[in-house]
DNA sequence: ACGGATGGCTAATGGGATTAGCTTGTAGCT
DNA sequence: AGCTACAAGCTAATCCCATTAGCCATCCGT
């Protein structure tokens, strides 16, 4: 009998791609077992139970979120980082349902969980998002969790399929970056009239609906750093 | 043995109940079976299963909710409106977290599904926040999926226990829901300066912190039907 | 070669969901 | 009042899944 040749990392690896097929409602361990060549108990070898295989799942899926967004963000501001940012992190979760489900409803254990680790980094990329926009030191906190409320928010109902009308969730989803940056640029000084709403430009199936207003278009629009 | 008179209402709201004291996830049919004071296969004389309670509870928090908000914006309008939307729903959703959890992840299996006709009933009541803004007709759909995103998305990260930092969690909400009048507001015809921002009232432990800036503050500041 | 650590296996346990089939209140009818 | 049919409970049994115990093979360094 020959060995798998199996670690921890590995397991994991395979138990979020199939979280991410089968729903991490039905992830189960001898799913699991068998997708990776072994019974069901050698997995025990690796990873402590369903649960501690849930965390760490959690742990690679919050890694990762926090890779994509951070390397969208790279050399944007402003609103343009905004946009990247949410875009990438609203195309990991759909990407990868069930890895980004298993991180609700699991605590970091103490302060030197991995989870609690993960979950900083993910925060970090949002952080850098907001030093485009002139938040108060105070509010930061406060901005971090409605940006991540707004962005979690949209992505598990969509991953949930809970959008069930006619309007197109990409048309939606520019909408609510566009919606994210005026609340958030309206905390600065504003140097121009209204918001021109909400002129679509029509560009087809791309992806610059909504006024993609580039670099190009917002100058002086918001203090920027 | 005397008959426990149970009927299907009975069991689901014994299993929402029940739901929000142990968590869904704890949730299971020997518990519930035991709290009513039957056996556990007798439940199945009332529900079809596990899922079939779920979707019921789901279905019964949808429709709970409803109420909740769609009573709490009764004579309110524009950013009172929205603020007590929201208030009602994130109180809703913390007092009852196992039957609202239950919301989540369950797709109506048709158009005549309860669950349609609940979600719907929900997305009436953000509805009607709305009209209290100048929102195109063609942005309603995007306008009610980000609203319902932002404030699903808080509601679930805070039962979760998502937010691991030291800033006060009401206070976060009220940032929210300031976050999301700016967004809302700037899309119409703006006649003031820049919005003062996060100067806090400082009333002490009360409800009424980040500019509750009620009818008496507000007049014109965006144009309300 | 050798020996411990490692990774895999079979067998067994226990809990939870679900079904089958029986029994008995109970409501409605005569 | 008595009969009947259905509704609501119950026990027993089955299946699936997580987890543990204990055994054996393989690998790696000596």
């Amino acid at each position: 009998m020959p060995r798998a040749g199996l670690d921890p990392a590995a397991v994991v690896a395979a138990g979020a791609a199939l979280a991410d097929e089968v729903g991490p409602a039905r992830l189960t361990m001898g799913l699991l077992a068998e997708r990776v060549g072994v019974r069901t108990p050698s997995l025990y070898k690796h990873v402590h139970g369903l649960d501690d295989l849930n965390r760490r799942i959690a742990v690679l899926a919050l890694n990762e979120a926090a890779d994509a967004v951070g390397g969208a963000i790279q050399g944007y501001a402003g609103r343009d980082a905004l946009a990247a940012a949410a875009r990438a992190f609203r195309a990991f979760v759909v990407a990868h349902p069930g890895r980004y489900a298993a991180t609700i409803g699991v605590e970091p254990s103490g302060p030197d969980d991995p989870l609690a680790a993960a979950s900083k980094r993910l925060l970090s990329a949002f952080t850098a998002v907001l030093r485009g926009y002139e938040v108060p030191e105070s509010d930061v906190d406060h901005a971090l969790r409605t940006l991540r409320s707004l962005c979690h928010g949209f992505a598990t109902l969509q991953s949930a399929n809970g959008f069930q009308w006619s309007a197109d969730i990409d048309d939606s989803f520019e909408w609510l970056i566009a919606f994210a940056d005026r609340g958030l640029c309206a905390m600065c000084d504003r140097r121009e009239g209204p918001v021109a709403g909400t002129s679509r430009s029509a560009a087809g199936s791309g992806a610059g609906r909504y006024l993609p207003r580039s670099a190009e278009s917002d100058g002086g629009r918001c203090a920027r750093s």
